[in-house]
RNA sequence: GCGGAUGUGGCGGAAUUGGCAUACGCGCCAGACUAAGGAUCUGGUGGGGUAACUCCCGUGAAGGUUCAAGUCCUUUCGUCCGCACCA
């Protein structure tokens, strides 16, 4: 055995070995009868090139529960793959002149390289590449069984597009006005688009949160999300017909406000914003307005507060409950993808309206007394009202509490055909067309005689063309691509174009988590019932960027293949029971500005600063350099740490164990080079205590049970805690740093620890195994490394998990505090299963106790066994 | 503005059911070993007071419940994140 703990000798070492012993491969669920099982999942990356510290952290607690669950004797399924197709792909084949699919093969085969290297235990049999037709081909089938059942849909729609992807984005992909990806500017075109039905699922996405073990800030955001309203719709009369139609509907939540409305507004967008217009004095002015809304719409409202606007149509709607006219108004803040495209005018109670009736000189209406106060005096109103109070000017409902009065309307409302209650959802359907290269086809063919016809199962996969020229401009090289677009119709024969636009990267996500449980089934998605076997994902790892994309659409897409029968109908109906979100891997970042241009930051690596008197300066140009904190990881901010260097200087296991026990999971790390030396001390402590103490260690033979005594006996109890501890950390708590932590102390313990007899040594060798079991799902490799320099026979994952024995936890005597009025005055030895009678006299015999109940009377004794003795005086 | 999370030593963090606040690590200080130490080992390390002592104070702030509060309740401040004219 080696004097130094090198981690470069052992960890290939031991990788080989897994590997070639097959010993994270798995076959399915219920293969070992009597053993559950559990699938664990994290999020897989994006071939991007190499990884980052966030996938290390994110995959190092994820195989850190992997390896500790197998070790519980449970069937675990921990499979990786990568979610290859997308933007980067395309920008390095215009950048460095590389096909997409040869660039990310070779960046899959360098990114794998470096996740065997840490170690982790994958099931490799299982891996997955999204860009395989093998994969791609059964979403095709999917989406046409969408298709045919009308959960997928083609629609022109005013859309969200990225000018620098060139794309169309979903809703969920466009963050402060940006594209989520590339950050650049989004706007809004109209374009014919492909959508997926997941309106549908809308109030099942929030029904099933109950079944959920989730943070409340991912389930939050869903919420918010999803955006749930409970309202009514109420129709409105026209005074004469608009383009055919009598009357027309606004969507409210406030159907108790009804007798306040004084105007309606509708949105610039809706259909019959035009017909509206029609005939007015100012039509003119009204369809400029109209169309100038429309284009500035959606982006300039993302940058912030977009003044209220409007301009009045020249027409009237008839109040539905009492006949009375009001004016139709269109209005910048009304949208049009919510409710109806339309809304009621309560300027008195709403502050949107109130706000947009002060500016155009609109009257307002109070129908809401608060309680205790005189009337309120609509000119008087400095805001609109929206707290709760009894109806005024209101007919029938005049005195009914405001909330009361929201189902009493809306039962006139039904009563008179005039409205309904119903409910809003903010969530819009999911738009899964992109115009970009790099991804999966959308199945479909358009011929001018039969529309849009499905391409027959028999010709799928619609295989995406490799010989492509791509540029980057001039649109989708699919859409130039001859022989790709030039086709027959499947149904009349005719010639026929096929559909170039793909799917977006996130309906690969979506799904790719069934495809692991059945990797191989060649002609369907998953073979269900093996499938069922496995699901739902027990526990799911990742970044909580993913609250709204992935984790919704993968929720519907799930509740899809169940329902579209791709899954049978019993599977669990959530396919992630528990998910926990990791934080991000942070560093201090430090900047430069250019003099020549103050407001352009310039980003320096650790390496090329240089510290004078205390502050830093850049190494090349001298400019004096300012800190922009502790901030994520990033190639821009130049802050990053690459993993291959810390492996190759600490090992692997050290990285692990590091980032493992630096913050709890949900909590951010900040990377620091001493906290990584600390972790490899605490290896190679572990390490000396095995070498130091190898003989004894061996020779011992095992511990047999029996009364111990002293050190002895406070080492076992020792021994027991920690693997109490560390599988209580591991297990339903999920926190490794404080795993971490008990192991640091029992390794205190052992170092302390100096053995005499051959009981000692007994106990000694019982600990020490312990703690190589407890250590090998952190730092798999060295705990097999020691495992066998002790005689062991091959990896420790192999030898189970160690079992607490309740005997070695059991406390012959402890030190129980004892309080006086709140403060601890002493402490007293007793045995931990002793009576009140018994501690209350040990507590009176210690002198400072004693010293303060002297001549107070004893009002009261708490005793809390094990805990404390508080007595109240 | 709305919603969520969070606030504990110089730093990362621990405290599991209301029961000994600061485990474990980093950093720092002292000592040992040494030709040497940026290696290793040992000890110390919230603040204050004292001749000494389990003497006092202390979990962002203020109040409350309780024998007992980092933990529960009320109010408030700060930080981070999400959404933001959603009718």
């Amino acid at each position: 055995m080696r004097e130094r703990y090198e981690p470069s000798e052992i960890e290939t070492k031991w990788q080989q070995r897994w590997t070639d012993a097959g010993a994270f491969a798995v076959g399915d669920a219920g293969d070992a009868p009597g053993r559950e099982k559990f699938y664990l999942l994290e999020m897989l990356p994006y071939p991007s090139g190499r990884i980052h510290m966030g996938h290390v952290r994110n995959y190092a607690i994820g195989d850190v529960f992997a390896r500790q669950l197998r070790m519980r004797g449970k069937t675990v399924l921990h499979p990786m793959g990568w979610d290859a197709f997308g933007m980067p792909a395309e920008n390095a084949a215009i950048e460095r002149k590389r096909h997409p699919m040869e660039w990310t093969y070779s960046n899959i085969a360098q990114m794998r390289a470096q996740l065997r290297q840490l170690g982790y235990s994958y099931d490799w049999t299982r891996e997955i590449a999204t860009c395989d037709a093998s994969y791609y081909r059964h979403e095709q089938a999917m989406f046409l069984t969408m298709l045919e059942r009308g959960l997928a849909y083609r629609k022109r729609a005013i859309a969200n597009w990225c000018e620098q992807c060139q794309t169309v984005l979903a809703n969920e992909q466009v963050e402060d006005g940006r594209c989520w990806r590339c950050g650049g500017a989004v706007v809004m075109k109209e374009l014919l688009q492909w959508f997926i039905r997941t309106t549908a699922y809308a109030q099942e996405l929030l029904d099933g949160h109950t079944k959920l073990d989730w943070p409340a800030s991912v389930l939050t955001k869903q919420r918010n999300w999803i955006g749930r309203s409970e309202g009514a719709e109420v129709r409105f009369g026209f005074d004469r017909p608009v383009a055919n139609e009598s009357s027309f509907s606004v969507f409210t939540t406030r159907p108790d406000t009804l007798f306040g409305v004084t105007f309606v507004s509708i949105a610039a967008e809706h259909p019959l914003a035009h017909a509206l217009a029609e005939g007015a004095e100012n039509e003119a002015e009204v369809l400029a307005f109209i169309e100038r809304i429309r284009v500035e719409h959606r982006t300039r409202r993302d940058e912030g507060d977009l003044e209220k606007e409007g301009i009045f149509t020249g027409r009237y709607a008839i109040h539905p409950l009492t006949g009375a006219r009001v004016p139709i108004w269109i209005a910048n803040f009304v949208l049009m993808d919510y409710g109806t495209g339309a809304v009621m005018a309560v300027p008195a109670h709403d502050e949107r309206d109130f706000e947009f009736a002060r500016k155009y000189a609109l009257p307002l209406k109070v129908v809401i007394q608060p309680e205790g106060v005189a009337d309120l005096d609509a000119d008087a109103l400095t805001e609109a009202f929206t707290g709760s109070g009894r109806l005024v000017g209101s007919g029938a409902h005049d005195g009914l509490p405001n909330d009361d009065a929201k189902s009493a309307i809306t039962a006139e409302l039904v009563a008179r055909e005039a409205g309904r209650g119903t409910v809003s959802y903010r969530l819009r359907d999911w738009l899964v067309s992109r115009q970009r290269y790099w991804g999966c086809p959308i199945p479909v063919i358009h011929c001018a005689a039969c529309g849009v016809v499905p391409v027959p199962a028999s010709q799928l996969p619609v295989l995406l063309p490799e010989d492509v020229v791509i540029t980057g401009e001039g649109g989708s090289p699919l859409a130039r691509h001859a022989s790709f677009v030039n086709t027959t119709c499947p149904t009349c024969g005719a010639a026929a174009r096929r559909e170039t636009d793909t799917f977006d990267t996130f309906v690969e996500s979506s799904w790719y988590f069934e495809r692991y449980t059945t990797p191989h089934e060649a002609t369907r998605p998953v073979e269900p019932a093996r499938a069922r076997g496995w699901l739902p994902v027990d526990l799911y790892i990742g970044g909580e960027e993913h609250a709204v994309m992935h984790l919704i659409y993968a929720r519907v897409w799930h509740y899809l293949m169940i329902d579209l029968g791709y899954l049978p109908a019993d599977a669990p109906r959530e396919p992630f029971a528990r998910l926990l979100c990791q934080g991000m891997v942070c560093q201090e970042a430090f900047y430069g500005t250019d003099p020549a241009n103050p407001a352009h930051r310039v980003w320096y690596y650790p390496e090329d600063i240089e510290l004078r008197d205390g502050a830093r300066f850049a190494k090349d140009t001298g400019w004096p350099l300012h800190s922009a904190g502790v901030v994520k990881m990033s190639k821009t901010k130049r802050n990053v740490v690459d993993p291959d260097e810390v492996v190759a200087k600490y090992g692997a296991d050290a990285v692990r164990l590091f980032v493992l026990f630096a913050a709890p999971p949900p909590g951010q790390v900040d990377w620091s080079e001493e906290g990584l030396e600390g972790a490899s001390r605490f290896l190679q402590r572990v390490w000396r205590i095995v070498r130091e103490r190898r003989e004894a260690l061996v020779g011992a033979r095992p511990f047999a049970g029996g009364p111990l005594d002293g050190a002895a006996r406070d080492l076992r109890r020792a021994v027991h805690r920690t693997i109490d501890r560390v599988s209580r950390d591991l297990g339903e708590r999920l926190q490794p740093n404080t795993a971490v932590a008990a192991m640091m102390e029992l390794v205190n313990a052992l170092s302390a620890f100096k053995p005499e007899r051959d009981v000692d040594a007994a106990v000694m060798r019982e600990g020490v195994d312990a703690l190589l079991s407890l250590l090998s799902p952190f730092a798999p490799h060295v705990a097999d490394e020691l495992f066998e320099a002790l005689g062991g026979e091959g990896s420790l994952l192999a030898r189970g998990w160690p079992v607490v024995d309740p005997e070695a936890l059991r406390e012959d005597a402890i030190e129980l505090p004892v309080q006086i009025n709140g403060k601890i005055r002493g402490r007293v030895q007793v045995a931990p299963d002793a009576d009140e009678a018994t501690v209350l006299a040990a507590a009176r015999a210690e002198a400072n106790v004693a010293a303060h109940l002297e001549g107070r009377a004893l009002k009261k004794v708490l005793y809390v066994p094990g805990r404390i003795l508080t007595l109240v005086v």
